[in-house]
DNA sequence: GCATTATAGTTGTATTGTGCAACTATGTAA
DNA sequence: TTACATAGTTGCACAATACAACTATAATGC
């Protein structure tokens, strides 16, 4: 592989998470913070699971996911379910109200990235998507 | 646009930048900071340049900009060059151990990506750097 | 059955990266 | 020369993360 290249996607990947960084700093879209979108995409599209299954899935820290729930829960968007096989494990479910914040984010986060990317072709929507797919792929394995 | 598409690279930019997040708690590589290396390489690659002008062409906050240049200054990586038109104003040059600072941390990511793209055909990787760059275009005019 | 070890989860602490607001010092314009 | 504008710095807050120390429970070995 050419070295300009990589070094080009290199440059450009850093650049971007700088840009979503400073994005995800100020303003919010929607109203729930990037993880907590993830987290609850993830609930609304899989039954129970606790911290521990989290944390493998996301690749993040348990502590991480640990304080990611704790907030969900408080907020009354995700419901903790006691495993009854485990007395040390919990499982977490999407409520009613996790599921409409859920559907008000993303339709904010879909609106602006309609906008975004409205001069964009059909083809190079699909192209990126796929790659970017591709990539997140790629980490896991690292 | 099909809301389907965007969705989908809606999700897969938020996870991407989790990893990237992650990514960059822990390992370091190279010895650079990311947000290091985007300023240094910036200062490598043009004149000296302020604080201000810096903080539009990133589209960062002043601030932060000024947070930056204060912790590389003091590691020597870069040079304080007073404006000789303006006294509240600086312009900072990368130094010559900036610059190897900087050659050591490409090279340190550059192994990496080799190693994450080896699979990778050329031609993915020509459009990932392609869409990635429209990408972070895309984000300037928003 | 008890002692040891392993595991799920929580919490304290630290770090990176960011923005806003208040401030200082300097420059510019009325 | 007084008022306003601008470059930069610093205090504070916050999101997201990891690691280490801890608690509570489970599993294993004997």
């Amino acid at each position: 592989m050419e070295q300009k290249r990589l070094e080009d996607i290199d440059l450009e990947l850093a650049t971007l998470v700088r840009r979503a960084t400073a994005a995800a700093t100020d303003k919010k879209l929607g109203t729930l913070e990037r993880s907590a979108y993830l987290l609850l995409t993830q609930l609304s599209a899989h039954g129970p699971i606790g911290v521990k299954a989290l944390s493998e899935q996301f690749r993040l820290d348990i502590s991480t996911v640990s304080r990611q729930t704790a907030v969900l829960e408080t907020k009354g968007y995700i419901q903790r379910l006691p495993d009854p096989t485990d007395g040390r494990a919990s499982n977490f479910q999407i409520t009613e109200l996790g599921m409409q914040e859920l559907q008000e984010t993303k339709q904010a986060r879909l609106v602006r990235f309609s906008k975004l990317f409205h001069d964009w072709s059909e083809e190079e929507c699909r192209m990126l998507g796929q790659l970017l797919a591709k990539l997140n792929r790629t980490f896991i394995d690292e």
